[in-house]
Parts: structure tokens; C-alpha cells; sequence
RNA sequence: GCGGAUGGUUGGGUGGCUGCAGCCUAAAAGCUGAGGAAAGUCCGGACUCCAUGGAAGAUGGUGCCAGCUAACAGCUGGCCAAGGUAACUUGAGGGAAAGCGCCACAGAAAAUAUACCGCCUAAUUAAUUAGGUAAGGGUGAAAAGGUGAGGUAAGAGCUCACCGCUUUUUUGGUAACAAAGAAGGCAUGGCAAGCCCCACCAGGAGCAAGACCUAAUAGGGACUCGUGAGCAUAGCUUGGUUGUUCCAGACAGAGUCCGGGUUGGUCGCUAGAACUUAUUGGUAACAAUAGGUCGAGAUGAAUGGUCACCAAACACAAAGUGUUUACAGGAUCCGGCUUACAAAUCAUCCGCACAA
RNA sequence: CGGGGCGUGGCGCAGCCUGGUAGCGCGACGGUUUUGGGUACCGUAGGUCGUGAGUUCGAAUCUCGCCGCCCCGA
């Protein structure tokens, strides 16, 4: 399966309405791409989002690093596609929490949130 | 041994599996892949554009002297002052007799001087008045040379000795400055990180600079000014030209508004005032010569995940086990400054104590 | 990459240029007025002036370094 990344900043600020779960080490946005332009590419598009509020420069390349690994692990087995993924740091607690339980909480957030929407 | 001073170095290491970015390639394989501060963005340059060059002013900066450097507010060496027993450290360290301003409160007086308590003389019963004086008291951060002696009605650089100060001469030093001599009898309170004066330096903007490609036969429309025109040959007037003015010079087009398209790609982009070793010159900063080396180039932005062993520190402590390993991540490049930094380590020097 | 501003009682701001006493409004607390509350009046407490140094006799103020926040231009 082939993982994009979002670079444009209107796909973020999509994710800001889009249903989320805030897990422990890590926040979950994730949406369907409705757009005409996009349509023809089907693949699953991942983004991470990394404030000042986790740290210096550091502290954030980390983050970012981690959500990348974590991130490209778990969509390989349940990404959709079509479909944004947005994972945003969170302080500490995305550098110091052990690598398998960030992959266990990106899971069960993308889990929480579309089962969520079958659920309504 | 204890306590210090100065300058420097390292900034965990090795390997396996799996991933990322660049180069190379048809593909694979292979190679390379963050720092001493990459940081803060505080200075200085290179580079690019403003066609170019010069001058002045404004504004800003620097400020003992000499040297180094592409340049600097940097560095090196020296001088002076302050601190320290010392090694050594710190210093925006020119000018207050160019001018303006300020010095709260207290105090007589805060800088053209003046006189509260005093001291002395005269008038005088006392008190007071007139005059002399600035030694003493008191105020203050600071009071118009200091100490001692002479002198005097009491005093006073009034006189003398020493110290300080000013002017000047000589000697040493490239210079800052130092030393010695002579003269003056004291004139010049402090603040310039208040305005200012003097000397020196600086044109502006910044890699989102700038150049090219694509969409695209990319350009179009409106207005204003100019290429020139007017007068009467000469000459005069009139355009913009990176923020002001002027001069030289170059240019033939320039400016404003409306509307349309893009938010893409390529170059700039890393071989350089580079790093390193040796020699020579220099007290040193540094320079020269010779040899060797090539060490990131991303653009929603690359170093991650995991395992094993070793190293150091700490805790529990019999082996061993556990935890920790700082500050911090390139964004055009370089030289500095400033700030942050676990732990380890090297060299030189000083003081005290003890031993020989 | 470049430029500018701010930091002062719990909150919002003066004072800084031109150095010497930190003040105003709201709020807090106490009292008076009222049957009670509000209003009004009187009084009281509360500030390392972001932080570290320097200049000065003396710094919120002048100068430099650092920290935090905000804004602007390309």
C-alpha cells in the first residue's frame, strides 16, 4: 500500500472538524477525501503535527520521527484508503512512552473513531 | 595533602536486523549523512540585485597605545586604574580651562561662591552691633589641595619641608606612558552608559537575494510623462535613475491603476579568507612555504525502531541487578561574540601545611 | 532573513524621555449609612518594578547580556 504525505495546509485544517481520539501519547484526526482533485489517487495519506508546545527543536524532530514509524506500521495494516490521517504530538509523553504501546494507541484511536461513526 | 588561578581536549563506543535523505545506476549493490556550541541572531564580511563612480549632510556605531585580520564591537601584546597574600582577574579607559544641563534630602554654601555654631578684635553691663578669619564642629556620596612646623589678635600656601597637582625640559619607548630635573604657590568639584565636542568607520536591501523554464503565438486595457519640444544660432527650461541633496555618467523608455494566470520545477547549493601535518618568521595573535584530505545539501523538511556486548557514574550491595550518560539538530556560506552544558581528562602556575 | 514593541500590587494601566518620593482605576478586607443588600462615604493591607551584571553617592528609570510574550515586512 502506497503512504503520502500531506503537505498542503487546507488537508490539515480539515482535520480540525473531522472526529478525533486523544489518546495518552498521541492525538488521532483522521478523514474521508470527498475532493474532485484528489479523487483519481487513492492512496492513504498520513500527517503529523508538531507544536512548539513539545519542545525545542530536539524534542520535536523526535516526535515527529516517532509518529512517522509508528504511524507507517499501523496503516500498513488497517489504513483506508482515500483517507487522511492526521497524528498530533503531545508533550513528553510521545518521546518517553515505549515505541509499542505509541503503535497500540495510534491504533485503537483510529479504531475508537470509525467505530464511533458505525456506532451513530 | 588542602585550597585556588589560567588555558585546552573529549562530548560514550562497536556490531546485527529493519527503515529515511542525497550521489551513482537501466535496476540492484555500493558510498556518504548534524555541533562545540549547528542555538541566540548580537556584530563583521563574502555573494546577489539596485547600471556605475564620487562628494556632502543626516543618522548610527566605535573610543588608552601598537599590531593581526577580508573585516569587526573580534583576537594578541603592552600601558594605566581598581581588586586579590599570590597565581591572576576586571575595566565603553578620548575631551568637564568650547558650550548647555543636572547634583534630591540635609547643609551656611553644590561652584560667579558663601558664613550656621565657632575663634579673634573694637564698641559694649549683659545681650547685641561692626569688622577679620575659614583652623575646628556639624551636613552630605562629594565642601575650592593633604600632613607637620613656623607665623598670627585669631587665622589663612601667608612662609617652609614632604606628598599631590599644573606647566615645562631632558632621557627611555614606534606609541600609550614612565623616570628625573626646573618653575608655579594651588588656578581645574563630580556626572559625557545626560545633550554635546573631537577623531575614525558605515550607500541600501537581502538566498523568500537573484536567474531561468512551464502554463503561453502572454500578454491586454486605461491614464500620465519622456524619446524631444519651445524660443532666436549660442544658450535656457523640462524625465526618471536603490532613503536626502549635489556632481559626473549612462539609459530610451518609465510610472500608476484595472483585469487575468501561478503558489509549480530547475539553478543559486556547497572546494572554501576550508581542514590537517611539518618547517620557517614573529613574544603572541597570525603569516608564508611544502605535503595530504574532500567532510550533509533537505524543502510538511532526511539519522528512527529494536537487540547484543563493552565504557563511565550512582543506588542496593556477596556475585550481580537496576537507573542514568548533559546542552542540544544544518536551511546560502564563512570569521567572531554571547548564552546553555552531565561527566571525564591534560598542561602550566600560586598560597598554606608537612617531610627531606 | 530582517524590523519593532511589551514585562510595574489579584486585573488593566501611569511613572522611564529629563535618575532621588513607586501612583491611578477596578477588585480584596474592615467600618459608617440601611430592617437587610446594592449604592455612597471613610480607612487598611498588598509590588524581588521579568532576570543577571555595569555606570553612578544613588537605578523601575541609563547601558549591556539573558528569559518570556506579542506584532509587522519579504
Amino acid at each position: 500500500m502506497d503512504i503520502q504525505t500531506i503537505k498542503k495546509r487546507r488537508d490539515f485544517l480539515k482535520g480540525n472538524n473531522a472526529p478525533y481520539a486523544a489518546m495518552p501519547s498521541v492525538v488521532v484526526q483522521s478523514y474521508i477525501r470527498t475532493d474532485e482533485v484528489v479523487k483519481t489517487d487513492e492512496s492513504v495519506m498520513m500527517g503529523i503535527t508538531c507544536s512548539k508546545k513539545v519542545g525545542n527543536a530536539v524534542k520535536r524532530n523526535r516526535a515527529k520521527r516517532r509518529l512517522r514509524e509508528a504511524g507507517k506500521i499501523v496503516l500498513k495494516e488497517i489504513g483506508i484508503k482515500k483517507t487522511n490521517y492526521i497524528f498530533i504530538a503531545r508533550k513528553d509523553a510521545t518521546i518517553k512512552v515505549k515505541f509499542t504501546d505509541l503503535c497500540s494507541d495510534i491504533e485503537t484511536g483510529i479504531k475508537k473513531i470509525y467505530g464511533q461513526e458505525k456506532g451513530k
